[in-house]
DNA sequence: TATGGGATTACCT
DNA sequence: GGTAATCCCATAC
């Protein structure tokens, strides 16, 4: 199970066909630790570095932080917020492009057990109902940031079918500007498990 | 059930 | 020196 890799070549399309018609559905695996855990992705954000007031990378400025969102799509780009947070990241499209997109949502596949024990709860549906959560549920750390997802480590399996897929404004980035109203955030329609959005920094 | 605030640190200006 | 692509718990009703 989740032997198969998505194909390289997915990852460098067009970065909102990349999320809706590959990622999305697609399966997280991860062998952190020693004990394979995977989801299936059910939400994620688009961030775009060359115009995009909320990415780290806004007019493709590269920092320390920031730096594998311009490698090759399909590798990984970690990072820490709030103090306490990992956050990650498919990157998308080709090298020199800041393009990546935020995963928000898993619905656990494997590795239940695991993931519970990580997360300190039994409830499925706080496992990996955020983006801070399911790092934590699958032990991702800065520590795999820029890593390639078609390794053994962490990767990406295909998903087996088309998905039903709704756009909203993206989580947690009233400072964007205009950018904070765009429909770059995608869920699985109808999934129970996507993240629970706090009123406040909810889209309007 | 809803709201508000605190945790905690790397990174950027 | 301020703040962040969050989460959790305490308090209130």
């Amino acid at each position: 199970m989740f032997e198969d890799r998505i194909d390289k070549k997915a990852f460098l399309q067009d970065p909102f066909e990349a999320a809706t018609e590959v990622l999305l559905g697609s399966y997280l695996c991860s062998r952190i630790g020693g004990c394979l855990t995977a989801g299936r992705i059910t939400e994620l954000e688009v961030y775009i570095g060359a115009e995009d007031k909320a990415c780290h990378a806004y007019l493709n400025r590269k920092t320390p932080r920031n730096a594998a969102m311009f490698e090759t799509g399909g590798c990984a780009y970690v990072f820490f917020v709030y103090g306490m947070y990992n956050q990650f990241n498919v990157v998308l499209n080709e090298a020199g492009t800041a393009n990546a997109a935020l995963i928000r949502g898993l619905e656990p596949v494997a590795g239940i057990e695991t993931m519970q024990e990580r997360r300190g709860t039994d409830r499925l549906d706080n496992l990996t109902t955020g983006p801070g959560k399911l790092c934590q549920a699958l032990g991702i750390t800065r520590e795999q940031n820029g890593i390639d997802l078609g390794g053994d480590l962490l990767w990406l399996s295909p998903r087996d079918k088309k998905i039903e897929w709704q756009a909203t404004p993206r989580i947690g980035i009233d400072y964007a500007e205009e950018y904070a109203e765009k429909p770059w955030r995608f869920v699985i329609r109808g999934s129970r498990f996507v993240s629970k959005i706090p009123k406040k920094g909810r889209p309007r």
